[in-house]
DNA sequence: AAACTAGTCAACCGCTAGTCA
DNA sequence: GTGACTAGCGGTTGACTAGTT
């Protein structure tokens, strides 16, 4: 198919700056007539401009609700967030910062944060620290060879992958109920930080779960490619939030204030509690309760923890 | 003061997906 | 099913500016 292109030269059409004069066409236009239409809009507009080169001026600068001006400490903080979660997906980053462009924010990216993370030694691209990134070349390479040291460490990570993927899995079926603005509160703070109990080790780490092996059937929510989690040796309950009864029992939320609880199974292998940045993400936790508790009173019933062999599984039947 | 360099960002280009006749 | 068309996206370019030599 042989495509015409939509900016011709020889049809005179203006290129480069935009002028003053340009601008007010293009404002009052679209002011009076709404967005849309832009291929014919030029010609009615008074413009010789290309529909795109209009639509793009429109979208970048001159739109009314555009925030200008330096980015916030936590505007960067959830540019970052986002990007670990949707890559090089600009309008889609964009989505969650209001007032501000995909192109503004691609280019506050590409100049300033991207050197910022360089410099503390973070791969802008995976997120990961460079030092990490180093260590997964021989799995890059396909050669094998394992850094994982001992079976505890195997049997550690392994445990932390089947915890971010419990947590992914959440996402993205809530994903699709729960109100977005929510979500993208909850991706905005950081995302969700898990502790996982061990009882052995206390480390910091960040875990990549592959999404494309995590199918997922969500529709509306882009499924998290990164969690960042927290492995703490000391299984902590937040105030109020949460709750541990037993390490094989299930993971609790209750709201005093509203009198909601939420609860899923996990066996001891999966146990997890959601602290901190969940907890100050009430908002999440309740609403997740709520849908709970209305699938319950729909009869949809719930297997007690310990005939659970794989909690995955459990959570994927649930959440089908 | 002039020349050069690096950083910034608006605008462009090429491509794709979606829609419609 | 096919092709024409539109809108939108991400990567790249180049004009402009500020800082340095």
């Amino acid at each position: 198919m042989v495509r015409t292109p939509c900016c011709r030269a020889e049809l005179g059409l203006k290129k480069g700056a935009w002028t003053p004069e340009e601008d007010q066409k293009l404002t009052s236009y679209v002011n009076r007539h709404g967005e849309g239409g832009w291929r014919t809009l030029p010609e009615k507009a008074g413009l010789k401009r290309c529909g795109k080169s209009c639509r793009l001026r429109w979208a970048n600068y001159l739109r009314p609700d555009i925030k200008r001006g330096e980015f916030t400490e936590d505007e960067e903080r959830s540019i970052i967030s986002l990007h670990a979660l949707h890559g090089n997906k600009w309008a889609a980053i964009a989505r969650g910062l209001p007032g501000r462009t995909d192109n503004e924010i691609k280019n506050y990216w590409n100049t300033h944060i991207k050197k910022r993370l360089i410099k503390k030694g973070v791969d802008p691209v995976t997120h990961k620290s460079i030092s990490a990134n180093l260590q997964d070349i021989p799995e890059k390479l396909n050669i094998n060879q394992t850094i994982i040291t001992s079976d505890d460490d195997l049997d550690h990570n392994k445990k932390m992958e089947k915890s971010a993927r419990f947590l992914n899995r959440v996402a993205n079926r809530f994903g699709k109920r729960i109100n977005q603005s929510v979500l993208s509160e909850i991706i905005g703070s950081g995302g969700p930080h898990a502790t996982i109990s061990n009882n052995t080790t206390t480390v910091t780490t960040s875990v990549t779960v592959d999404s494309k092996s995590d199918k997922s059937t969500s529709s509306s929510f882009t499924p998290t490619s990164n969690l960042l989690m927290t492995a703490n040796g000391n299984a902590t309950s937040s105030p109020s939030a949460f709750s541990e009864s037993s390490i094989s029992d299930r993971l609790m939320y209750w709201d005093k204030e509203d009198n909601i609880e939420f609860s899923t199974f996990l066996n001891d292998e999966d146990f997890m509690v959601l602290e901190e940045s969940c907890a100050e993400n009430n908002e999440f936790m309740k609403e997740l309760t709520r849908f709970l508790q209305e699938d319950e009173t729909d009869n949809i019933e719930m297997m007690p923890a310990n005939e659970h062999q794989d909690s995955f599984e459990d959570i994927d039947n649930y959440f089908a």
